[in-house]
This record gives C-alpha cells, structure tokens and sequence, in this order.
DNA sequence: GGGGTATCTTCCCTACAGGTTATTTAACCT
DNA sequence: AGGTTAAATAACCTGTAGGGAAGATACCCC
C-alpha cells in the first residue's frame, strides 16, 4: 500500500463519527439516511464522511432505486493492521525498553549532578 | 482508549513525515536534528510534528544538555492494533462477504430489468 | 563572558477539513 | 403529471494543519 493510501486510510480513521460508521456497517449495509441517524448533524455532512470513506477504500456504495447502500471494504483496514504490526515488539518486549529506560536515567542523573 | 486519544493518535499517523519519524524512533533514540535530517524541511515544522506525536502518546521527550531527545512510545499502537482488530473477521470471512456480494448483483440485476 | 549549537516560540500565510443552508437530481408511487 | 423520498451538489463560513522566517532561549566549551 502506497503511503498516500495510508495517509487517506489513517486521516479517515481519525473522526469519531467515521469510525462509528465503519461500527455500524461492520452490522451490514446501510443507506445514508439510516448512517446518518445517530449524528446530530446534516445529511450532506454525513455525505462527506462517507466521501472521505470511500476515497480511503473503506466503504463501496451500491445503487439501489433512490438508496445508495454502504458497506464495509475490509481491505484498507488489513494494511492498518499490517502496517502497526511491524511495531509489536516495541510494545511488547518491554524489557528491552526497561533497559532504555534506566540508561537514560542514568544519564540523567549524571546531567543533574553538574546542574 | 478514549475516543479523543484515538482521534489524536490517528491524525499523528496519518502523515508520511510522522510516520517516517516513528520508523526512524524504532531504531532507536534521535535528537530533533537527527530526526530533521531526512526531510526538506525547516526545524519549527519538525518540531511542529513532533508536538503532534507527543500529544498522542507515539514520543516523549528526554532531556540531555542542549538535546532533547525522542524515544518512541508504542502503547497507542497497541491501542490501534486493538481497535483494528475487531474489524479482523471482515477481511478474514471473505466468504461471508462473498454471499453479500450475490445478494447485493441479485438486487441489482432485479433493478436493472424494471430500468 | 563570548561563540557555537540545538531547540523552541512567535507571527504569518495558504490550504483544507468539517460543518451549514439552499438547490438539484433521481427514483419511487399514485 | 405531481408529490414524496433519498441523496448529491453548490456556495459559504470557521477553525485548524502544515509550512516558512525571524528572533529568543538554553546549554556547552574555550
């Protein structure tokens, strides 16, 4: 996945209301109308959102009479967890970071001695 | 996690530079300077971004003479990690997803035919 | 104390994100 | 055809993100 792509998929993630529509389609398709339920907010609004959405790749819309349905696109969010993943052990072998730690201390300690 | 931090932490990812800044942390501690290095880029706009990583958590800030330096912190990765994976199934059932598909051409085609 | 180095702060600019209202398009149903 | 419903578009406003330049601050070393 192209850092571009990466960029559009984190950038949509971070708005409560987008992720609360990736939640509410994760329950199956939903029309705009039914989407934009929850918010205290205008249907173009919501329409934007779900702009953002389907830039980043996460939602498809389908066509159906006057509904145009949302659903859920999975793949952007399979990089997501790619991408993090490369980071696990930074948040795992907390031992190793321990060790940072105290050597930082220790270096600390030496800058206040001379303060 | 609350909503807002993963907002932040979100937003912190969702630019190339950043993340080309927590890449260059896993290998370990960086002044600001170091971390500068790679990107045409002034010093006030690395600073600016590295504001936005301490702010969600990704960096703290040491404190050495006249450096200040970053050292990654990954627990909001592990939040994200978590959060994305309650979406793991959907592109792991890809089955599941398949007989959506069916049903949603189905649809569709009936449509089509009063077209 | 003075020069050099690293970093931050302040102020400014431009672009874009997220929201609004009003209008338009498209499909349905009588 | 006319009315209703679903959704998109257009035009606009406001705040903030990301960048630059210039100056301030803090620390080291001689």
């Amino acid at each position: 996945m192209s850092s571009d792509q990466l960029d559009a998929v984190f950038a949509a993630l971070a708005d409560p209301t987008r992720r609360a529509m990736l939640a509410r389609l994760a329950a199956g398709e939903a029309s705009v109308k039914e989407l934009a339920e929850p918010f205290a907010m205008s249907l173009p609004a919501v329409t934007k959102h779900l702009h953002v959405l389907q830039r980043a790749g996460l939602i498809t819309r389908g066509k159906r009479a006057q509904w145009r349905p949302c659903r859920l696109e999975a793949e952007p969010l399979r990089e997501v967890a790619d991408w993090v993943e490369t980071y696990r052990q930074f948040w795992e072998h907390r031992l190793d970071r321990l060790e940072d730690y105290l050597r930082e201390l220790q270096a600390e300690e030496k800058q206040d001695d001379r303060e």
